[in-house]
DNA sequence: AATGTATTTTAGGTAAAACTAAATAATAAA
DNA sequence: TTTATTATTTAGTTTTACCTAAAATACATT
C-alpha cells in the first residue's frame, strides 16, 4: 500500500502536512498555489486521496481537508526522508545548504527504509536538518521547535536563530553570506515600525544588515530573554 | 534535453548499451526479454528513440537497434550513476553487496551531476563497483575489464575473482556466504565434462564448492597463468 | 516457393495528473 | 437582504508516457 502511493499523491501530503501546522484546515487554493497547480486539479487529488483505503485525508466541501492520521504518517515519512537527505546531502557530501533541498525533493520519494536507517545511524539520529527544520523521529514524532520569531525581536534584544523557514536558494545564500545561520547568536540594534525592518548584527561582527519583514518572519530564534 | 529523458527511456539506453557489449546489434526480442515488457513496445520505444533529437539509436527494421554516440553518452551516465552508487552504498553506507542493485536501479534516475561527481570524489574515483562491474570515468570511458570467464579454467589453474556479473541477490549472497567476491584467490580442483561443472576453493580455505556453467559464465577473473 | 520465426503495424487501452469552462457555494459589502 | 466578489467544485477534456493483442509483414531456411 505504501508503494502504491505516486510521488504526487506524496507531494500533496507533504504540502498539506506543512500547511497546516500553521493554518490548521488547509483550502484548495493554498495547496494550488505552493504546488502551482489550477485549484480544480486540487480538488480531484483531494477527492481521490480522501476516498483511498485507508483515506489520506478528511475532506468537506468548501472548507478544506485535514490529514487522517494514515496520511499524517506518509507525510511524516516522506518529510523525515527530506530533512535526513538535506543534512546528508551537506554534513556527509559538502553540498552548499542551498543546494539541498531540490536534490532531496526528488531523492525522498525513491529511497528505502534501509537507506533511510542507515543515513540516519551515520548521521547520529539528528533531529534538525541544516535549515533547523525538525526531523522526525523514527516513531515519526516530531521534536519540539523553536516558537520565537525574529520578527518579534526589538531593538537591544538577543538571540540565537534556530531556523529558516525556507528553502529559495538565493534567499539561502544571501543570507549565510552574511553569516546568517542557525546556531548563530545575533543581536537587534534597530527596529522601523513603518515598514517592519530589522537592522540587526551578528554577535562580535562588525557587519550589521537589515532584514524586511518577509525575510524575518521566515527565521526562527531563541531569545536570550 | 538530458532532463527530458524518462526514466523507461534510460532503462531502454541501458539495456541496449549492455547487450551491445556482447552481441554487437541488438535485437528487439533480447531487450524485451531483459525489460519484461513484449517485443511490440519494444519496437515502439526503439521508434521513439531513433527519431529523437538528437537520434538515440540507429535502427534498421528487422535488423535491431545500435546506440549513436548520443546514446550511448546517456547510457553511459546513468551506468555511471549505477555503479557509483552501488559502491557507496556498500562502502560507505555499510549494504550488503546483494541490497545494493535494486536500491541503485531507483536512484540512478534521479540524482544530479553534483551528487555524482561527491560521491565519486568521497570514494576517490573507484573504477569498479562492488560486483566488480567496471565505473565509466569523469569522461565516460569504460575502464578495462577482466575478459577470462571462470567456465574457461581447468583443475591447476589459480585465479583472482574480478567481476561477478549478476544482480540476483540470492545468487550474490550464496557466493559471498563461501567467499566466492571479487578479489578473492581461487583454485580449480575438478572439472566435470559432462555437465560443465566446476569444483572449486578459495585459496588456503578447507571446504570446496561445485559450481554449474549457468553460474561460472557469469564470474569474470585474472588468471595466474 | 513454402514454412516457421521474428518483427512491425495498427488500433486501442490504461493510468496518472493536469487542464478549461461553467456551475455553484460561501463570504463580504452595500 | 440583495448583490457582488471570491473560492470551490463539477464535468469533461487533454496530455504524457507508457503498454498490449492481434494482424500483417518481412526474413531466413529449407
Amino acid at each position: 500500500m505504501r508503494d502504491s502511493l505516486t510521488h504526487a499523491i506524496e507531494d500533496y501530503l507533504k504540502t498539506i502536512y506543512d500547511l497546516s501546522v500553521t493554518d490548521g484546515r488547509v483550502s484548495t487554493s493554498q495547496i494550488a498555489k505552493v504546488l502551482d497547480v489550477k485549484p480544480a486539479s486540487v480538488t480531484g487529488m483531494i477527492q481521490k486521496l480522501a476516498t483511498a483505503d485507508p483515506p489520506l485525508v478528511e475532506y468537506q466541501k468548501h472548507y478544506g481537508v485535514v490529514l487522517t492520521p494514515a496520511g499524517e504518517q506518509v507525510a511524516l515519512e516522506i518529510i523525515r526522508h527530506h530533512r535526513l537527505l538535506e543534512t546528508f546531502l551537506h554534513d556527509t557530501l559538502g553540498f552548499d545548504w542551498d543546494a539541498i533541498h531540490d536534490e532531496a525533493d526528488r531523492l525522498e520519494h525513491v529511497i528505502s527504509e534501509e537507506f533511510e536507517e542507515r543515513i540516519a545511524q551515520a548521521l547520529g539520529d539528528p533531529t534538525h536538518d541544516p535549515h533547523g527544520d525538525p526531523i522526525p523521529d523514527r516513531d515519526l514524532r516530531m521534536p519540539l521547535q523553536a516558537t520565537t520569531c525574529l520578527s518579534e525581536l526589538r531593538p537591544g534584544q538577543q538571540a540565537r536563530i534556530e531556523r529558516v523557514r525556507n528553502d529559495d536558494p538565493d534567499l539561502l545564500r544571501y543570507l549565510s553570506e552574511h553569516g546568517l545561520r542557525p546556531g548563530v547568536a545575533i543581536q537587534v540594534l534597530e527596529y522601523s515600525p513603518f515598514d517592519d525592518n530589522l537592522c540587526l548584527q551578528v554577535t562580535d561582527q562588525p557587519e550589521s544588515i537589515v532584514l524586511g519583514p518577509r525575510v524575518t518572519r521566515q527565521i526562527f530564534v531563541e531569545a536570550n530573554t
